[in-house]
DNA sequence: ATATGAATGATGTATGACAAATTACTTGAA
DNA sequence: TTCAAGTAATTTGTCATACATCATTCATAT
């Protein structure tokens, strides 16, 4: 060991271990979710630090979503939910966009929708048919031109296939990613031609799976259609992208 | 729309809207990571706001990951990292632990895993390679009483195997999860005997075939290890938890 | 030329005051 | 008595000022 002069200089400010401190708390369910926290003169009072410390832990903890603050009433432990999750993973993506990213994420969803299919095909409840059978309605029923409302239909129906597998660790892994794919079609030339009845068939063979509870059927359905646009994908990249 | 009377009351606060303007300015690329904002002073004077308000705000982004603050030097635009996606749901899976959560880590485990195995062995590089079979020799030579330490190696097993995919998004599904197996072993009654050379073997027969590139392989047997610890934890699994 | 230390400028914390929103209470009328 | 409107008290949001603490810059002495 001859880092002896290390480790000096990491000393968290006075806010952060606040900050930490009703963190542990909270995990450690000291303090219960819904739960009121004392007012902000008492917590500064029994932590023995100013109003400013206190309230720049509490503000950091709020924008993570541990906590909620009501301007007037007080401050709650709040139920951390799952688009605090996603929204985290939104921004990430967000930022990180770009061509790596773009074709991680057409080999993620070629590995991962299949089994999701599958999956959602055996877990599904009428209430999932009904979504998917609407969505199907719409799709068809939608102006051709409307190629914006088409794609956003699209990405629904696969979304309500993901959600139907009613695993919210399923849903926190792909929700983010059909968020990004409107944002994917703008790096490809133009429409691609004649797709509309491929999607619609690919659409009305995967509910019947779905319906049936054929997971095996509707794996390979799923699996044919995201080959399909793979392939879309890698033909009609832009040059700067390709 | 029947929700005419909503929408009313959620008029944001002063550092909610500076977070916001700041927010969208580094997702639109208007200030570039790694760049230094401007000093508190000075973006109180063209924000128009007080310290306190501009404070707060600049605490919530940077609890977000999307600046930086060190103290005597400045605020840095920073790099919003995958150790930060991961963190958000570290905590969502951390607090949400129980017996669904629990149910549903196997049921991802065993849709993904065996696909995830399979892009390993096409995308591993010798590095992967190295770390992989540095486990393997660690974990036959472990000692078989600590459990702690053997449970562990074979989590960085699966998490090398997870990184070999070289896909960042697969990372980041899979490590939040790794990093609640030891939790989930205290879900089982004592220990399972007899495991270590299943273990070992199964670990050797994935490494080979990752080794030689044959996702086919690597595909079935990890499978087929997931479905022998799928059983293994409905069978063992305490009866508070079944 | 290098190293020490002072000066400067940045963020961190404390305090006091007031604004704005919510909640609790009081009071008055039916 | 019951209910409602209005008022008071409580709580968070913002502002202003002062000082502490840390990092950087610069001058100075060796």
């Amino acid at each position: 060991m001859d880092d002896i002069f290390q480790n000096i200089g990491n000393k968290l400010t006075l806010s952060q271990r606040i900050e930490r401190t009703l963190e542990n708390a909270i995990r450690e369910k000291k303090l219960v979710v819904g739960s009121k926290l004392p007012t902000e003169r008492e917590m500064c009072e029994s932590f023995g630090v100013s109003r400013t410390a206190l309230r720049e832990a509490l503000r950091r903890l709020s924008a993570r979503g541990l906590v909620t603050i009501q301007k007037g009433s007080g401050m709650y432990v709040s139920e951390i939910n799952i688009e605090d999750a996603m929204d985290t993973l939104n921004l990430y993506y967000d930022l990180k966009f770009d061509k790596n990213l773009l074709s991680q994420i057409i080999e993620v969803r070629y590995i991962f929708e299949p089994e999701i299919a599958k999956l959602a095909a055996m877990n599904r409840t009428k209430k999932d048919l009904d979504i998917l059978s609407r969505n199907l309605v719409e799709f068809e029923k939608c102006n051709p031109d409307n190629t914006q409302l088409e794609a956003d239909l699209d990405n629904k129906f696969h979304l309500a296939i993901t959600k139907a597998t009613l695993n919210p660790i399923v849903q926190i892994t792909m929700e983010p990613i059909f968020l990004l794919l409107p944002r994917m079609r703008n790096y490809i030339y133009g429409n691609i031609e004649g797709e509309k009845p491929h999607t619609i068939k690919f659409h009305k063979d995967l509910l019947e799976a779905v319906r049936k509870q054929d997971g095996e059927r509707a794996y390979s359905i799923m699996k044919e259609h995201l080959d399909r646009t793979r392939e879309i994908y890698s033909k009609h990249m832009k040059p700067e992208f390709s």
